[in-house]
DNA sequence: GCTGAATGTCACATTACTGTCACAAATCTT
DNA sequence: AAGATTTGTGACAGTAATGTGACATTCAGC
């Protein structure tokens, strides 16, 4: 019979977001196996998600139809079914068609792995795994699924970033930026007009984990104006010598 | 049970500051093994924190009851819990969800690190760790969380002076100023209308460290007031032949 | 394993700033 | 008025700060 973790409700309290995840999210578990899905729904609680749990096909879909979840953890073997079934007939239905499923399967050969993805499995991890791995197969999952965030857009002398989708125009021409001096670049456009060290900028660019060399910063400055003069953004961002740098629309 | 660590009041005397980082800072520090727990405490105290101390969440949460830390230094692993459903349960609160966290761990492993991180914490660092890496990580969350220190703009005489955008404008002209210069008209717009000798001003604006001829007062009061007129902003320093140099709106 | 992009670091080039001097100009003293 | 004292000014060289190109390494994707 289907039916919620006894922990569910410990962890659940509040709908936070972090870095685009809802830490809130529902998790159904699709797993006959006893041990297994108590394994699976002790890891995925303890991860602060909510988690639902079916045994076979039939507790799956009731639980689909009181609690869409946000994804579904789902056994390749399940009694007189299969996994690669289940996930056919989820794709084939409008309301679970967007629903990302990772695939749990005990065999670790190839053909298998492929087929389950064919089968519309957006990943799939093989028995056994490490709690810390279906984690982050079910965080990066969710992350890739995550609606997409109302894009906090940039706008500053001329230029357009927009953080989601990780580009950067100057009159609606896109500008082609590396990771760093991307995070670069959106750190100077939120933080305008006010010098920062090279320091200052290691621990909000880099941050505080990296060591590099100061000199560093002086190289990604240059590589960013070299970027922004191409697109004919000259001296937005300035050298206060002695100080650090500066952006400024002026 | 909680308690304060017992050398809580023989460092936190004055609250001074240092590079805009409040060193009277309360760092919270919830770390179950005495051992590490009088470490840390040891080692926070000694930097000029104020330290309160946990050994397990009970006591956590009754310490930020009656007293918000700035900081929280968070053990990976605590009993009957883990730091990271701690750092959870803190992002979740609206009282707690902006207090800054640091997650101790002993495991090396990336994934943990990168799942600590995903957890909340905005900082991670592992066991063993040196007292200076710790407290750099320290001063580099707190220099990052820290309100933006309010622009204590100066003008006097139709001059504006941003010490943080480091700019000085006249009639919304910028003016460029060379370090020293910057320092030197910084000095005398906060205190004009009086007169200082060359020794006062090489002991304000060069420092008591550096030796350099008076004379070299002279060329950068020139220098100064060679920018100035250019910026149409003339006998605003005056000099007062065997004494000194004044600054003067009149 | 190969390839290409991204990155950190170095060595060297370039620039800006600074301190000092010599001398000119101004101001004071007698 | 002449000399003495103080301050203004231009030039200059040394130095520190920054710009820049090249290179090695890493890492993901194939």
């Amino acid at each position: 019979m289907s039916h919620y973790c006894h922990k569910s409700l410990i962890l659940s309290e509040s709908p936070l977001k972090i870095e685009g995840v809802a830490l809130s999210a529902k998790i159904l578990i699709v797993e006959d196996e006893p041990a297994i899905q108590e394994l699976l729904c002790f890891n995925v609680l303890q991860a602060g998600f909510q988690a639902l749990c079916a045994a076979d096909a039939d507790s799956m879909w009731l639980q689909i139809q009181n609690n869409l979840p946000d994804l579904i953890l789902l056994d390749w073997m399940l009694p007189n079914t299969s996994g690669v079934i289940l996930a056919r007939q989820l794709r084939s239905q409008d309301a679970t068609r967007n629903i990302p499923i990772i695939m749990l399967t005990a065999r670790g050969e190839e053909r298998d792995k492929i087929m389950g993805l064919e089968a519309g499995a957006d990943d799939y991890i093989t028995k056994p795994f490490s709690p810390r791995e279906l984690l982050a197969r079910i965080r990066a999952i969710l992350r890739r699924h995550a609606p997409p965030i109302p894009d906090k857009m940039v706008s500053a002398g001329g230029l357009v970033l927009s953080p989601s989708s990780h580009r950067v125009t100057a009159h609606d021409k896109a500008i082609e930026l590396g990771p760093t001096e991307f995070r670069l670049l959106h750190f100077f456009m939120t933080h305008a007009e006010r010098v920062y060290s090279r320091t200052q900028l290691l621990d909000q660019v880099w941050g505080t984990q990296v060591f590099v060399e100061e000199r560093t910063v002086d190289v990604h400055i240059r590589r960013l104006r070299a970027a922004l003069e191409e697109a004919k953004m000259d001296g937005l961002i300035q050298t206060v010598r002695g100080s650090g740098y500066r952006f400024s629309v002026n």
